[in-house]
DNA sequence: ATTCTCACCTGCGGGC
DNA sequence: TGCCCGCAGGTGAGAA
């Protein structure tokens, strides 16, 4: 569910409300990918300051330390006043005196760590080689050309590294490159100057209209507030296999890239 | 240094 | 109805 359209959505439902909160309990579920990496004792008492994020990343910034929360691809977070029982899905939960947060993940691919500041060996470690944030001016057009050109790899997959610009995920990554007009199995060297010119608008566009629109999802996705996304609604390619392109009529193609599907239009997208 | 593959885990839908 | 298979939004680790 979560790429970085649902995670800054998941973000702006609920930090103004939880910045100032004092945390009051903290509870773990089953383990996640990474430990927690302090005592929950060691939590409560602790005031949360801000919600920032950082590519697919959320970090909940407190007096001391911050709580870095991923969404992996099943997690969903919720705050509200009153939350419900523990459920076997809830794997984190951390009342406050302004309301409940809480860790839903099925697949556990997610994970809540803690750092003692942002200099932390675990903080460089997951978010020391993240590329450039798509939404902000430091997303310039001329480094993300010269990061195409250094590469060989397809660009479907240079974009899901994360290493030249963060938060693309596998449907946004199709979508872009359908709004660029380029096959996600061309090499990102050869894409000149014209193409990534589109693809970097398109990059900032179709992320932009995702938040705006509320964040997407095949399946569930909503904030942490309860309201859902409908980006799904205007998905030119991602999931459409066999069905007709929406410029040209052509059936949508899928291929396997790295474990990962790909959707593309064979007539509209060229290699 | 890049690039590729695997692994982690649960649920769901399709085919038999 | 029920079982088995493949697939699903991410990403670090380790192998080529």
């Amino acid at each position: 569910m979560p790429e970085l359209p649902e995670v800054e959505v998941t973000r702006r439902s609920f930090a103004d409300r939880i910045a100032g909160a004092r945390i009051v309990d903290a509870t773990l579920g089953k383990p996640l990918r990474w430990p927690l990496g302090c005592s929950l004792e060691s939590l409560v008492g602790r005031r949360v300051t801000c919600v920032d994020r950082r590519g697919k990343y959320l970090l909940l910034r407190l007096d001391q330390g911050l709580l870095l929360v991923h969404l992996g691809m099943s997690g969903s977070l919720s705050f509200a006043l009153n939350l419900p029982p523990s459920g076997p899905h809830d794997h984190f939960d951390l009342q406050t005196d302004r309301g409940h947060l809480r860790l839903h993940d099925p697949r556990r691919f997610g994970a809540v760590v803690w750092a003692p500041d942002d200099d932390a060996p675990v903080l460089r470690k997951l978010l020391g080689h993240l590329g450039v944030e798509p939404l902000s001016e430091v997303f310039s057009l001329a480094d993300f050309s010269a990061g195409l050109k250094s590469s060989r790899a397809p660009i479907k997959q240079v974009l899901l590294s994360g290493k030249l610009v963060v938060g693309v995920g596998n449907i946004y990554a199709s979508e872009a490159l359908f709004l660029a007009g380029i096959r996600p199995t061309t090499q990102a060297r050869r894409i000149g100057p014209l193409r990534a010119k589109r693809l970097h608008a398109a990059i900032r566009s179709v992320l932009a209209e995702a938040v705006a629109a509320g964040g997407s999802t095949l399946r569930d996705f909503q904030s942490a507030d309860g309201s859902a996304g409908h980006f799904q609604l205007s998905a030119h390619v991602y999931g459409r296999a066999g069905a007709p392109c929406h410029t040209c009529a052509a059936p949508i193609k899928m291929v396997r890239q790295g474990q990962r599907s790909s959707f593309y239009c064979p007539v509209c997208q060229r290699p």
